[in-house]
DNA sequence: TCTGGGGTCCTAGGACCC
DNA sequence: TCTGGGGTCCTAGGACCC
């Protein structure tokens, strides 16, 4: 809490959805849905266009489909985001030394730290001049909400969407909480918004009368302690610049359930050997070893083990993560199979205490239980994700860069039945670029890279 | 075409230790 | 005299966020 209104908050608006249509130009206007494509797919961002017709984040495709069949489908490009994000953060870092991202397109920045803002009107002219500098470097709009709190700069920053900058002048804050939705307020979601409901309280000013002791008996320690500060516009948590990682996890959700015990066991060691590799990517190593398992009715469980030491072994996660599979019971399907490492240790090392452990429990192990991979001894060739060889029919992922011969960069439109259809556009184009249907193998077809948004 | 993927924090019970 | 009081670690689950 402070007196002059120098936490801001950034919000991109509609990120992913945005960067795509900065990308192709025929796409500017237009409902633009990014999300997963396949069955059980669902919305990671829509564009303000497609939202109009009731599209929104975490919806399944199938019903976003329904409800806007005319929009563009594309699949989430991270690496390309991400590149537009490193360009934001890089104009956050200019402003202040304690900058906190909360997301790829999202983060606090103490203006006060960075000595660029000390009351209203400087905090304002920095806001408008980050809006201004994001435009001309990443061609995207994002939204500023300036306050005396990280709680009350959110919320501004969502009242200024889209491209909007709205400042919360320290001291207006009860009056200005209090008649909303106990909703706005960070920790409230569906779940205790019910419960708070079922308990005759719909308002933050409800929340307050309450009282901190009615609120702790109703949501716990933490959460009603917390909820009571906050429903008072009390918030005095710092912008913390570094986070440490606390765990690093993978999962997948398979487009039909899985039956096959052998095949829900060779795609844990995937997913083993996947979630290793960024551990080991994040310089990390891990003593807690997490499996999650998905069932064909949604339930969801996790079963971990905590090994004697971290570990960055891929042999030794895999192992880990075998074990705990046989004791699920996995009788009807299997949606999702996920494998996380936690309790991370700073560096990583060789531990032998971790190995130790994990052979003595391996060779207690059934033998019936095996699956007919790998043996665990074998050091080598844990790491290593061979792609099936033989015939490989390439893959063009609707949203995708390409780079034709003749007609030059361009995005794929779809593609099915042995064609591919591209847009040859570039981000500086004028106009809609024209559209051409290739076979898939066209050898003068190739994959492109993405390229800058502003020239 | 019903429900992604990657995270964080909290709670609660039991084990274990002093 | 049948039974303490913490503190910490581990496990499992749940809520929430983007």
């Amino acid at each position: 809490m402070r007196a002059a209104p120098t936490i801001l908050h950034l919000d991109m608006d509609a990120f992913f959805a945005a960067a795509e249509q900065a990308a192709k130009p025929s796409l500017r206007g237009k409902p633009v849905v990014v999300g997963g494509l396949g069955p059980r797919g669902v919305v990671a961002t829509a564009s303000y266009e497609a939202r109009r017709f009731g599209v929104h984040s975490a919806m399944p495709m199938g019903q976003a489909r329904r409800l806007a069949p005319n929009a563009a489908y594309l699949l989430p490009r991270f690496a390309f985001y991400r590149s537009i994000s490193e360009q934001v953060m890089e104009l956050l870092g200019r402003l202040s030394p304690l900058v906190e991202p909360l997301s790829l397109d999202e983060a606090f920045v103490d203006l006060e730290a960075g000595d660029v803002a000390h009351d209203s009107a400087s905090a304002r002219a920095a806001g408008e001049r980050l809006r201004a500098d994001i435009l001309a470097t990443t061609g995207l709009t994002g939204s500023v909400g300036l306050a005396g709190s990280k709680m009350i700069a959110k919320i501004a920053s969502e009242e200024a969407k889209p491209n909007g900058l709205v400042l919360i002048e320290p001291g207006t804050e009860r009056e200005l909480l209090g008649p909303r939705s106990v909703r706005i307020l960070p920790g409230v979601g569906p779940a205790t918004g019910e419960h708070l409901r079922r308990a005759g309280m719909t308002t933050v000013s409800d929340l307050a009368e309450a009282g901190e002791d009615e609120l702790v008996r109703l949501l716990g320690r933490a959460h009603g302690a917390s909820l009571y500060r906050m429903a008072q516009g009390y918030d005095d948590r710092p912008v913390v610049a570094e986070r440490d990682a606390k765990s690093v996890s993978v999962e997948d959700t398979f487009d039909v359930d899985l039956h096959d015990r052998v095949r829900i066991r060779v795609e844990v060691e995937r997913l083993a050997d996947r979630c290793v590799g960024r551990l080991r990517a994040s310089g990390h190593s891990g003593r807690t070893i997490v499996l999650k398992v998905r069932r064909y009715d949604f339930s969801t469980l996790t079963r971990s083990e905590t090994l004697r030491g971290p570990t960055d072994d891929p042999g030794v996660v895999r192992e880990a993560v075998g074990r705990l599979l046989e004791a699920v019971d996995t009788t009807g399907g299997v949606r999702l199979l996920g494998v996380g490492v936690s309790g991370l240790a700073d560096y990583t090392q060789e531990d032998l205490f971790a190995q130790a452990g994990a052979e003595e429990s391996a060779t207690a192990a059934s033998p019936a239980t095996e699956a007919p991979v790998a043996a665990s001894g074998d050091a080598e060739g844990t790491d290593g994700r061979e792609e099936p060889s033989g015939p490989v029919e390439r893959h063009w992922a609707p949203g995708r860069d390409v780079r034709h011969a003749v007609y030059g960069a361009g995005w794929v439109q779809g593609s099915g039945v042995g064609r591919v259809t591209v847009r040859f556009e570039e981000p500086g184009s004028a106009a809609p670029g024209r559209v051409r249907t290739f076979a898939v193998d066209d050898p003068e077809l190739v994959e492109g890279e993405p390229l800058p948004l502003v020239g």
